[in-house]
DNA sequence: TTGAAAGCGCTAACAA
DNA sequence: TTGTTAGCGCTTTCAA
């Protein structure tokens, strides 16, 4: 007698298959495939037979031939200027946690605060045929925007206000930031101010409106000490250093982000400069540690962790086919104050 | 003249596929394919064509489709307890960097301190079919060590170092650093001592080990706070209250990590304790903040982002069918000496 | 409530 | 170097 199998063209990973659960179930593959996603389209027998079978062959659904036969990857991507600055991290953490629960997964890319960067990111996104796209900031027009608006795929722009968003956007006004903060220091009867600014296009915004603010009172020159994009607070120090050496009477110093604020508090400390009577200090984006630095900072908070939390809404129901509204929300910020003004 | 498109069964995305691209290229679609992904097995015309097509088209091909084929999703899936905890992302940041350029696209989930959560995370993972898992911490036997183990896929656990990894290991020991801070500590004639650690397995071994150590020299009880998962400021800060008022001559505090020391240093200054002729502080991490703080911060440095390469290196590898030696690797750690001690 | 058939968009295997 | 064929593992469509 020959052999059984003779000539196989095994290829596939080798795991368990719907199909092999089925069998066993002794169900067709598509009654399998009902019982675990659509379980109430199901007898409560097949229902058994079913749960017995998944466990005892530790089966585990392939997502990707799933995702393939219905069109729904169940992935939502998100792209990020950077891992570790934290600002952004508070978003991802809670747009992952909505998403997770309601069954999808997320695919993180950094950019590196490059724009070459982000666009490969975004395309390689695309070949995944994600159910939705996340980004932070607003994607200015370039390859990668056509592409992305010809995918057909749910986008959600964040960070920022536009009024010609790609699809959807939630946000707040960085030049409302830099006019508020203005305004915030000038009531405060400062004079002499400076900025601090990570090199970030949306930073910069709100360094134009700060500056537009304070002309609009009368004070025309703002320095600004523009650190790499990545903001610490060593970089916070030494723009304190060149600040002070260019003009020792500066009173007031608007940051880009708490962490640089940071910097200069700490700065400040071993010049013996007092915060707030000699300087006032405000950061941006409040921080878990703006509070319970001393002095505590002044800041501009966000909503970082909301931003993330109705993304992660609106992007679910836009993968459900579902509409949303509205498709643009500000979801403003507030100057928190605290010692350091 | 009935109409041309009768009976339609369509189905899919509508999105331009391969065929359509290898249509008009005027080749057979396993030709584009090649001319795609290894486009020197494919004659210049052949490549001229396919690209002229591609452009033409905005072909973005299907990596689900190929991935499915391939059996390889180029997926790397990793988890971290939390995406806010800048410890950790140091690590993610550099690993979703090297993937990135070696092809591969990380898809993150967080567990939020919690092991049920970690559990549902991997199984979910797994239906992925990533071609590499990474995990923060050794995972502990249960159903998702089973189930892992069970799919084959390569699996790296960081942070942590242990004799029976699933697969492959990149960490530190953290009993040896509970050990070396108390070592370091005695050396700088501290008697008085306290642990303030969150409520976290790892850090917990390093305050046992830390006691230990400090037995041998006849040290008996070390206080010790606990506070939630996620270090913050505003826990040391109250962390260094309570100390005090059981024992307000403690002289050495070890921080499970830098930001409960940043909140140390903060309530010591606010209680005008000095650092460190009153209280030396030793914080863990040593990210960004340690060596600007004022005063700067004694720390435990980690290689976080050197984790996060050489896992990037040895998954990719691994996916690649290649072996990987050693597949534990004892990454080590430093006391980095500052003003608090 | 269940099933048969026909793909989803791509690539491995084999052959020319 | 190029093509043919046959899946990868699942779900949609349609029918019973």
């Amino acid at each position: 007698m020959p052999e059984k199998n003779t000539v196989r063209k095994r290829r596939g990973s080798g795991a368990v298959t719907l199909i092999d659960v089925a069998k066993i179930a002794g169900v067709a593959p598509i009654t399998a495939s009902r019982a675990l996603n659509n379980p109430d389209q199901v007898s409560a027998d097949v229902l058994r037979r079913m749960k017995e079978a998944v466990e005892r062959t530790g089966y585990v659904p392939n997502r990707m031939a799933g995702g393939l036969a219905s069109s729904k990857s169940k992935i939502i991507a998100a792209i990020v200027p950077s891992a570790v600055s934290s600002v952004f991290m508070d978003t991802i953490e809670s747009l992952n946690s909505n998403l997770f629960d309601a069954g999808y997964q997320l695919m993180l890319g950094q950019s590196d605060y490059s724009a070459e960067r982000q666009e490969m990111l975004i395309e390689s996104f695309i070949g995944r045929r994600p159910d939705g796209i996340f980004l932070t900031g607003v994607l200015p027009s370039g390859k990668a925007r056509t592409k992305l608006l010809a995918s057909g795929i749910p986008i959600i722009e964040t960070w920022d206000l536009t009024v010609t968003p790609m699809d959807m956007l939630i946000g707040f006004s960085h030049l409302e930031v830099g006019r508020s903060v203005a305004q915030f220091l000038l009531q405060k009867k400062r004079t002499k101010f400076a900025v601090v600014t990570a090199n970030d296009e949306r930073a910069s915004r709100r360094y134009k409106a700060f500056c537009e603010e304070l002309k609009k009172a009368g004070i025309k020159h703002v320095p600004i000490e523009v650190i790499g994009p990545k903001s610490t607070m060593h970089a916070g120090r030494v723009a304190l250093d060149k600040i002070l050496s260019l003009r020792p009477d500066t009173d007031a110093i608007f940051c880009s982000s708490d962490v640089s604020a940071l910097g200069i508090l700490a700065e400040a400390r071993t010049r013996c400069i007092r915060i707030p009577q000699d300087l006032a200090v405000v950061g941006f984006g409040d921080g878990p540690y703006a509070s319970d630095s001393v002095p505590s900072l002044t800041s501009v908070r966000v909503h970082g962790s909301e931003i993330g939390t109705l993304a992660a809404q609106y992007l679910v129901k836009r993968a459900q086919g579902e509409e949303v509204n509205p498709r643009i929300v500000d979801l403003g910020f507030s100057i928190i104050e605290r010692e350091t003004t």
